[in-house]
DNA sequence: ATTATGTAGTTAGATTTTCTTAATATCAAC
DNA sequence: GTTGATATTAAGAAAATCTAACTACATAAT
């Protein structure tokens, strides 16, 4: 997963496998092609991510998912605004925080760029017969399942590890 | 695709289309968790994956999957030589070059994170029938195919833009 | 009510990190 | 032997993030 993978059982993988990394892979290329003509950085762009997915946070919130300061998060926001990706509204219950939201603009053109993609997608699932979708259905779950349970095992390793006292150098990290 | 989705087809979206999304969102985590245990920035770690998967690049190759300019390069390769994650050896034909690769330790550190993962995919997917098997890789070749079309275009499009006088803001750029 | 305490977000200043341009050394190719 | 390619160095600029101080508001306690 994550990108690229090691080598060694590249020979002796199935071709499903190989072609999950080449999403993988595909989608970095995708996500370059965004950020440049957003002309935004990586971290803005994981906030804009966000942003889209959930319609809208908090600064404070977006600190959270982005693992940022307070005061770093500010300048996220003010970098976005100032671009026109996302605007800050004040939130209806609490005045002292802001509801950042994505410009309309930037929600058009996320979809423009993302939407025949999503959509041939969709419709290539659909095509499918009904046991077969199943089967899609089903295999991915278990794509999900296994790099979610990977991911709860590397997080539990790590929190052993940062009670630890200096930082390796690489050796024995990881 | 790239990371979440725009809202709108959400609700009338496909069960695999949501999954697929799912599984790039897993892989951002998965690569932020990779990041802070080797303890480099997101383009130290873009070399990483790379290297990982080429085996051995010059600098110049390199610099070239990374957009960076030969000097910026030579900096990501030092930092990651400091930290133990790649080597430099002479090349074998051209001696004004490198071959940069990763090291050993970082190459079995990759596969401690990500080997468990992998085979679990690969597994399941063994674990279908042969029709399963072939459905699952057709699907899979379609992702690609309309990330590889998607991508291809926009591409073509910021090509055209790049001659463009000057940078909009956001509104009629992506 | 009033005060005290805590939370959310911003600002200011400084630091750290990353990247670029320009100059240079070494080597390849013709 | 001239020209082009490859990588590095040095110096500086640009960008991103952090800490600390501060404002405005919410929440809880008296």
């Amino acid at each position: 997963m994550s990108g690229e993978q090691v080598s060694p059982p590249r020979g002796s993988m199935h071709p499903a496998s190989i072609l999950v990394r080449d999403v993988l892979v595909l989608n970095e290329t995708m996500e370059f092609i965004m950020r440049r003509e957003m002309d935004i950085n990586e971290t803005d762009f994981q906030a804009m991510q966000h942003l889209l997915k959930l319609r809208s946070m908090s600064p404070g919130e977006l600190a959270q998912m982005l693992h940022l300061t307070p005061a770093a998060t500010t300048t996220v926001i003010d970098r976005l605004v100032t671009k026109g990706h996302v605007q800050r509204s004040p939130h209806p219950t609490d005045r002292r925080r802001w509801l950042v939201s994505p410009s309309a603009e930037s929600v058009q053109s996320a979809m423009a760029m993302l939407m025949p993609m999503v959509l041939d997608v969709d419709q290539a699932v659909r095509g499918y017969g009904e046991h077969e979708q199943r089967v899609i259905v089903d295999f991915l779950s278990g794509v999900v399942q296994s790099m979610s349970s990977r991911i709860a095992a590397l997080e539990q390793q790590s929190e052993a590890n940062h009670d630890q006292p200096h930082k390796g150098t690489a050796k024995g990290e990881l």
